[in-house]
DNA sequence: CAGCGGGCAACTGCATGCACTTTCTGCCTT
DNA sequence: AAGGCAGAAAGTGCATGCAGTTGCCCGCTG
């Protein structure tokens, strides 16, 4: 049946399912432990069977889904212990990024952190949590890209996503956001003075903070079954 | 055409694919560049070019194999920028597991680790270069275990695959054998003192070391198909 | 002889079909 | 009434088929 698959934006089906199916993940309107039927998946998004199975490998591969074989498979599901150790990973990745980024900025990278890390400011001041949260994305990744290695910005965005789910909650405590900046600023200042070491240890006590806040966070609210409702509108 | 799958080990047929193709990545049978053809695969493997591509599918997304659309797969083309970037992670993962593995080993740990070390210490008196090789690799994962940290665990593996094919001649230069003991024993003897630090910067150190001979052999043999592709990673 | 273009062969991408495994259900046994 | 066990239903795993794309070869033209 199937006309034309109306929200081609861009690869191939596998690539739009992993995307997809993914993004479900990392944002946590898929909840760990929930189901992920291979044949309603496909109905859902109008293709067949194939590609969804081949993206639920994707992810599988990627540490977002599970797989128990002729079982179906499953979102992943990270016990507090695994999960402790992705925050501890994340906060000594984010310290080696700023220690790198102490050292390797370009001028023009150093400039545009700093300009957008203090007009971040007004964002704490008008107590706008949502657009602080895309600052504070913005932020962390240029840390990623500014320490230039490749390989270590891979590692540290997929972690970052995987730790996703649990950290969207994250500004809601009462007074986060302001102490967040004042870390960022931390941050900022060391790598302007070209302090490594300074550098890394403010990044890992920023995110070692936010990772107690969440962790507490995540132990609140345990998955419960779910379902997905929603029309296939492409990210 | 044959009857059952006679080859290779347990779990579904993709992840033997994964496995069998993995490793003739890993170990070098496959050389970065070379084209793997679907069709071929299957008939190599005895299998339907399903499997064949989910396994690609998984591999693609370990970053083992470059994937590109409707133009077939190859096996993943490092830049020698990109593999400095490797080398250089690998360096602070291992420096992060030693100091880790120096805080958190239990006595079992700290025992099995310098005994084995002390073992090891025969095979380079005797020049036995390829069951030295087994034991490094033994010592190192060692320190990763010894961690105690899943996801760092995951990422220093995960990292010393997408490597290994560019470290296999490193015992080969003059000498080597006895300082990548002495190195060993540097990071043995701050572990068992507990001076994460020192084990830390020790680990960085003999990983550096590494490196550095590794990446002068790869110059040398340079495979075919040198393109230069940035692995990019989904946001 | 170089350049160009059409057509063919090879290959990838996805859909569909079938076999096998697991799981659920309801009936039968004790 | 509880346990368990067949049989069916649901769902996964893989093979095969077909459509679309890419790349190549070869003849044609200037």
């Amino acid at each position: 049946m199937s006309g034309k698959r109306s929200l081609i934006r861009s690869g191939t089906t596998v690539d739009q399912m992993v995307r997809a199916i993914g993004d479900r993940i990392v944002t946590g309107f898929l909840r760990p432990g929930e189901k992920l039927d291979e044949t309603s998946l496909a109905a859902r998004f109008d293709v067949s069977r194939t590609p969804v199975r081949e993206a639920l490998g994707q992810l599988s591969a990627m540490g977002l889904v599970e797989r128990r074989p002729n079982r179906g498979a499953i979102v992943a599901v990270v016990t507090q212990e695994h999960l402790a150790s992705m925050f501890e990973s994340m906060a000594e990745l984010e310290a080696i990024c700023a220690r790198f980024s102490a050292a390797r900025m370009t001028s023009g990278e150093r400039r545009s952190l700093e300009i957008e890390h203090q007009s971040s400011a007004r964002l704490v001041q008008l107590g706008a949590e949502e657009d602080y949260e895309y600052f504070n994305t913005e932020f962390h990744t240029r840390l990623y890209r500014g320490a230039h290695n490749a390989h270590i910005y891979e590692m540290t965005v997929m972690t970052r996503s995987r730790l996703a789910p649990f950290r969207r909650a994250q500004f809601m405590l009462p007074g986060r956001l302001a102490k967040s900046w004042q870390e960022h600023d931390a941050i900022v200042t060391a790598i302007m003075r070209g302090d490594g070491n300074a550098a890394g240890k403010a990044a890992k006590d920023h995110v070692s903070i936010v990772s107690e806040a969440s962790a507490v966070f995540a132990l609140g609210e345990q998955p419960k079954g779910a379902r997905t409702t929603m029309p296939v509108t492409a990210s």
